[in-house]
DNA sequence: TGTACATCAGTGAACGCGCGTTCACTGATGTAC
DNA sequence: TGTACATCAGTGAACGCGCGTTCACTGATGTAC
């Protein structure tokens, strides 16, 4: 067995990963302080330096598992034996539910900024795969042209586009899509794109 | 003539809006200091707050004149006599180069948050506009089935597809696009919605 | 198993500092007559 | 035009506070023999 210190040490950091994550989820990247989390991790304020480096890290943790989580809702939102063009309109559609149902932890995803000059740590980085990766295999299909390297970059700028039509409706900004009509206008976007693909 | 107090009132506050959109050239919204911005505009750190209501109406200000060259860099990026399709994808293209251009005070424009609560102005969020309006007429055209209702509200969809994919390119966050082949993806986008909305 | 020592996590008061905003005062501009 | 008074912008030192991070100390866990 892995000694006590170890595994305290773990299940701390688990349950201030969990407290930071409830704390954004309720108020957001900027509710998030140092005290609150602590407190309701039932550690002292010092201990989250034992346990991340700082708390742009702990913050990265609750990231990765949004990132998960994300992805699970994608793949679960795919329907079984569905053709490439269904395939991109369920993901779609599985983003925007997402991103309605999750409103804060996925802004997070997007708002979290390191200090000037810091990178993500790589392992991070690449967690961030689950955003494009399901939408390769599909638009390939339909994009048998494409060698890999550019259907990747497709299925980013696919990606996104629906990003962009999704974040501007949920953070509201002035020339936002009302919610009400989200799904539709999202829909109508990735059958449009998937109509000009199927052309060229 | 206007009172010399008005026109010191009008000169005070040009050359705050004018240090403050230096400051954010230079080094974004976070590098944005009130010391800073008096200093360079020559008054005293209280003066900043005769003149404006506090440093958020200020950066609404600076957010002001970017939305006007905005407004005029898409205006001038269209040739003319160009038909709708050449249209769309010269606004597409002169989005890329502001924000290429302008990248620290287009970011501004997204990412300047007022606190919790408190609502942008009217005769702010009314400027708002110039993203979407040269998109409608030429969008009409190619969808002249659409009322004028559902005719804004595709021009905010469209704008936002592009706005996503040059803003994640831009942050360079992970999925993002590289700069490099952000022109061709853009123009692949906006062609591909194209042909799909002429279709249905 | 027991003892002595080493290690390292847990603690929370205190530090530090960045920075927006205020406010009592001064001095320039405007108004009344 | 001149004088007296009123108004309001300009000044910058001081306020205030939020909040991430540190650090000397305590106490639990691990190791050696």
């Amino acid at each position: 067995m892995a000694n006590k210190r170890d595994e305290n040490r773990e299940d701390l950091k688990k349950r201030l990963i969990d407290a930071a994550e409830a704390r954004i989820a309720a108020s957001g990247l900027r509710g998030l302080k140092a005290r609150d989390v602590t407190a309701d991790a039932g550690c002292a304020l010092g201990a989250l330096y034992n346990a991340f480096e700082d708390l742009d890290h702990l913050i990265l943790h609750v990231n990765s598992r949004s990132l998960a989580r994300l992805g699970a809702a994608l793949e679960a939102s795919v329907p079984q034996g569905a053709g490439p063009k269904e395939v991109l309109l369920a993901l779609a559609q599985g983003y925007v539910d997402f991103a309605l149902g999750n409103y804060r932890l996925w802004s997070a995803l997007f708002n979290h900024r390191l200090p000037e000059g810091v990178e993500a740590p790589e392992w991070h980085r690449a967690e961030h795969r689950v955003l494009i990766e399901q939408i390769i295999r599909p638009l390939g299909v339909l994009r048998a042209d494409l060698d890999e390297a550019d259907l990747e970059q497709r299925a980013k700028t696919v990606f996104a586009a629906v990003h962009g039509v999704v974040y501007l409706a949920l953070t509201a900004r002035f020339v936002g899509t009302p919610r009400a009509v989200l799904p539709r206008e999202v829909a109508a976007l990735v059958e449009a794109m998937m109509r000009g693909l199927a052309v060229s």
